[in-house]
DNA sequence: TAGTATGGTTAACCAGGTTAAGATTTTCCT
DNA sequence: AGGAAAATCTTAACCTGGTTAACCATACTA
């Protein structure tokens, strides 16, 4: 009759006790500064048992916001018809942002602004975080294919890169706000333009100038 | 009156042997299967000076082929006047396709496609490409604030972002055809094709389509 | 030719990550 | 309820990428 049995109980709280010791510590000392082997020591949990939940020290950061994002491969398969997959990409984006989404940037809560922190002053997780895009880039290619957004499968990867980069800037700009001290409330009106600018530029054309 | 010292002189030699025994142990196991270890003995130096050459592991296969590229930024600040940045970038990569520039994938003599089989079936190479490319991405964007090529500080950095996400899949593609089999010379035509089709795509739009 | 900087070597170390073996605990079946 | 089977955790040792310190050798410079 229960939902989960006592073993996976006890696997969720010991991978709570994992993210949370990370959090603390990370945020006292800094990414590099602090040991797996601390970590470990801090959720009481031995060096493999945190590799078993973790593949890697990154992911102890990454994975706690990553895992609940369905991506954009899925905002593309589920869209209204009638709708273009760009469209429908944009309107995302600004859902997401009116959420305060934290993949966003556009989120001023603790949990969320440590994540941003850790990450824009880490490059080794901003690369390990770039690592995932590309994977999520190739989704969103393959689902702009089978889901008729686009001609061919050429088009559909400089589509999605397309796409991928302008969300990165977006969530960059935001972020970077918020790390100025900001709040999400007051950015937000300001996050809204700039992802309209972006799109439009997508959807119209980049139209850069000549030199002077 | 020498150009270079013995000492110069010495430090090439030591730095071509050590690149040489890497591509050499590289090609024929792979990049995971050899320990710098044996790189450096293999190159008869020790572990500590091969790393005062290369920062990293993966340099030692990078580092051949980034070193002497100028990046796109140089691009967009020494182009002619009259001409968009976008035409000048567009013009780069179609000229470096025609003198098969590694860089741009379509090259299919030996170092350059060890380089790419090794660069696309070793995930921490590509992973470390991305991170010297978003690099150059920053310097393309401030090229294109500074030298006029677009209004403000955050369509740069959409431009910017928008351009290395095409190239990068341009590239793909190309190494992708030749590692299929096909020579530089046939797949030239295609992959000038497709350079145009990604550029025409940045400068009018996307255009995607509804969902059926 | 003497002194100094430079570049090299060895040896030891650190941190991320993996592996094998054994102990413990939940589950599940009868 | 009892006990075999399966899953999880721990310990301890190991591998590899990368760094540091102390010391040696060689090229440059006065």
């Amino acid at each position: 009759m229960h939902d989960l049995g006592l073993r996976d109980r006890k696997k969720r709280r010991t991978r709570e006790a994992i993210t949370e010791a990370a959090f603390a510590l990370f945020q006292r000392s800094g990414f590099d500064s602090v040991a797996v082997a601390d970590v470990a020591a801090a959720a009481e949990v031995s060096k493999p048992t945190l590799f078993a939940y973790f593949p890697t020290k990154e992911d102890l950061v990454l994975r706690r916001f990553l895992d609940d994002d369905p991506g954009p491969a899925h905002v593309v398969r589920g869209r209204p018809s009638g709708m273009s997959a760009l469209r429908a990409l944009r309107q995302d984006f600004l859902d997401r942002l009116a959420q305060r989404d934290p993949l966003t940037g556009l989120n001023d809560t603790p949990p969320a602004t440590t994540f941003h922190s850790l990450l824009y002053s880490t490059p080794t997780l901003m690369t390990r975080l770039t690592s995932y895009l590309l994977e999520r880039e190739r989704d969103l290619a393959e689902a702009l294919l089978t889901s008729g957004g686009v001609s061919d499968a050429f088009t559909a990867r400089i589509v999605a890169a397309e796409v991928f980069g302008a969300q990165r800037i977006l969530a960059e700009h935001n972020a970077q706000d918020i790390r100025a001290g900001h709040s999400a409330d007051d950015t937000y009106p300001a996050a809204v333009t700039r992802t309209e600018t972006a799109y439009d530029l997508l959807e119209n054309g980049l139209d850069t100038r000549a030199a002077s």
